[in-house]
DNA sequence: TGACAATAGTCGTCATAACAAGTAATATCG
DNA sequence: CGATATTACTTGTTATGACGACTATTGTCA
């Protein structure tokens, strides 16, 4: 049952448990991924986070969506997204505007650069996902998307 | 085919491909895994990585290991480990002193204290990972395992 | 052997993340 | 209606990560 994750992290021990050796793969896998859609990013200037917030702004379209909303919709949690959209405002890529209805609230949406940005996106990260999972068949991807969430409950 | 990752992060477009959803469902379960080790190693003080270091060089023994021997093992791959071992020094962690057979080789020793440190997250970490993956049979952990390590080749 | 390349690690610098405390606006409730 | 709580966001500070340039030591080969 010892994997060959065993062999990639030459690790001296063997797994204590299928558990422990299930997050590591998890672990690895998703850096191994990262790792490459950092590769497609880096020539853009952005980081996978501010990518993330991209599409989500992307999706809510011209109403745009409040700090609050942002952070929940991100897939790695950010403690700091105040800052995270200081960055994207100087660069362009979105606009926050004080809300009217609700004066705490600040409303960020995507700009014409920042959608220009990201659909040049679309395409070449489509090609690195391919790279990436394009030799797992379909059945296979769904099975292991069910055995994702079946984790996350 | 629309699973339920699309509700729990908010997204309103439907997924381009199943690709796309299955490398969203292993960042998503990723992060979710790793928030809930944070949470046990936060009161002890250490990082994931510098966790992930105290295990390798637990698994190393006396004979210890170099710079970029411990790069190499760790599962999210750290540019900068250095100044992750100058802070995990500086902590009583670890040893650090230059080999004699190799002068440019600095070869990494854990300490009584990291050792005593890294024993006692054993159980907690144990127990953590089982409130994750405890509810998952061991026949769909093996099939998880073998998918995640068919993606990586 | 002596120039050149490769390897091992360090350091400078800037960007980003993490944690905690602070400020302003709105909601709640006696 | 006014004190208190809650929400939404901001800011200060420290730690960590990312990228590249740099030093020392060893290996290679003409």
């Amino acid at each position: 049952m010892a994997g060959k994750l065993q062999a990639e992290i030459a690790q001296s021990k063997p797994f204590e448990s299928i558990e422990a050796e299930a997050m590591l793969n998890i672990a690895k896998t998703a850096d191994v991924i990262a790792q490459s859609m950092d590769a497609v990013l880096k020539p853009y200037g952005i980081s996978q986070t501010q990518y993330n917030v991209l599409r989500i702004l992307r999706g809510a379209g011209s109403d745009g969506l409040s700090c609050r909303q942002i952070g929940e919709r991100m897939i790695a949690h950010d403690p700091d997204v105040t800052r995270l959209l200081d960055r994207m405002e100087k660069a362009t890529l979105i606009t926050r505007d004080r809300a009217t209805t609700d004066r705490r609230v600040v409303v960020t949406k995507i700009t014409a650069t920042g959608l220009k940005l990201i659909d040049q996106l679309d395409k070449p990260l489509d090609a690195s996902l391919h790279e990436s999972l394009g030799h797992i068949n379909k059945k296979k991807l769904a099975t292991l998307i069910d055995l994702l969430e079946l984790i996350r409950k």
